[in-house]
DNA sequence: CTTTTTTATTACAATTTTGTAATATAAGAA
DNA sequence: TTCTTATATTACAAAATTGTAATAAAAAAG
């Protein structure tokens, strides 16, 4: 069950769309302003906010800001005007989203569920081929079977495959890996990282179908 | 300099947009249908795609699925209809927003920023007190300086600083770190690895500011 | 206060990682 | 083809990591 604040101080209309939203499985909580809005935030665990942005005492867009200090919860502004303006401000202010009024229910459901699916992806997974890092657990698996790489392995992994399908230049590698910390090491050494990873992460490390050598430049991790 | 495609088969619309969005600093480039669309996708490296939903020759939908699984580009939704549906099937679809014509530019503007910044947010950090990992490069830092730590404290600390502020208990970081592999350890093994996290991470290992011992029930990284 | 329980600290051997150098292979250039 | 250059592979010591067991310290319970 999700748990969705809702800050909003037209009475009626919250009351309305606490029931639409509890009866498509959501659980509301209700504030009626600022002041309100922000202790109720302290107390519970909240999976996304939804903010009018003009309340009776402040501004929504204080209120998201205020927010946004303490967590990253996704926070999605309902407003009367459409005066583009607060569209703006409210990006600035880190809203995730923004809805003009009147708003069709399914279109709140539809970029609520967006907005969970983007932040609560907590498995924050990156894939190659048959290769998974799991990054939020540091893992790294290979046909659901968990491959131990070393630290340096690791970061040369984590590079390759937030890069996927970018060449990254053997300068560019051994920068990253060893000049950050102000050590020197043969330029040799980055050929043997590459068959070690190769020798973990490869079906056949002979004929490499993730990590390819791109003769001259560097190398590039490949899905496919 | 970000390169935007725009896809577009109203070629009035287009060059208006184009004119505009280049007067703010982005690069365009236009496509007029489907085809043309995800054969320009396929040539250039795009910071994001502005999609009408409904082409001659073909559905945004289709293209904004292609592009999905080839790329984790950021897509934005034009369109005509303000039909509830659409935006609903976008949003599986994977379209990062959406937004209905006619649309003021400036918000246009804004959704499009707002999408570069979340996307392009390429650095991911997790910061706890003076401890940064840099994710993509599976790095960690203490004021600025590398520390250097071993596969399993990164793994440890990852755990930590991606439940920031939630208690872990013994047991889940002992399966999280040892069970998952098929491994057995001591239960004590637990303990030395902790305080060999603290030893890096710590300011005064034996006054743990960051990585908190909660007597009975775990460990939590806090923040201050 | 004493006892019990939990966590912290230390020291130690087995294992793994790390960087290098030497050699082999592969791809282009002449 | 032969020559040159780039990458792959192998083997090896120094250094770091890993898990354990023994001991110390701290917190809670009796």
């Amino acid at each position: 069950m999700r748990n969705i604040l809702l800050v909003e101080d037209d009475i009626a209309l919250a009351k309305n769309l606490s029931g639409f939203l509890t009866g498509e499985g959501f659980s509301i909580t209700h504030a009626r302003g600022m002041t309100d809005g922000l202790e109720l935030f302290g107390k519970g665990r909240f999976d996304c906010v939804l903010l009018d942005i003009s309340l009776e005492d402040g501004n929504g867009l204080t209120v998201c800001a205020k927010i946004k200090e303490q967590s990253d919860v996704p926070v999605i502004f309902l407003t009367a005007s459409a005066d583009e303006t607060c569209t703006v401000m409210g990006f600035e202010v880190g809203a995730d989203d923004y809805i003009g009024k009147p708003f069709r229910p399914r279109e709140l459901v539809a970029r609520i569920k967006n907005a969970l699916r983007k932040h609560g992806s907590q498995q924050q997974l990156l894939k190659c081929g048959n290769v998974v890092i799991d990054i939020s657990r540091g893992l790294v698996t290979k046909d659901n079977n968990e491959i131990f790489l070393s630290a340096l392995e690791y970061r040369l992994l984590m590079m390759f495959f937030s890069n996927k399908g970018i060449l990254l230049s053997r300068d560019r590698l051994m920068d990253e890996l060893w000049t950050f910390s102000g050590e020197f090491v043969g330029d040799s050494t980055l050929n043997v990282y590459i068959k070690r990873l190769r020798d973990k992460i490869e079906d056949d490390p002979a004929n490499p179908r993730i990590l390819k050598t791109v003769r001259g430049l560097g190398y590039k991790a490949v899905d496919e």
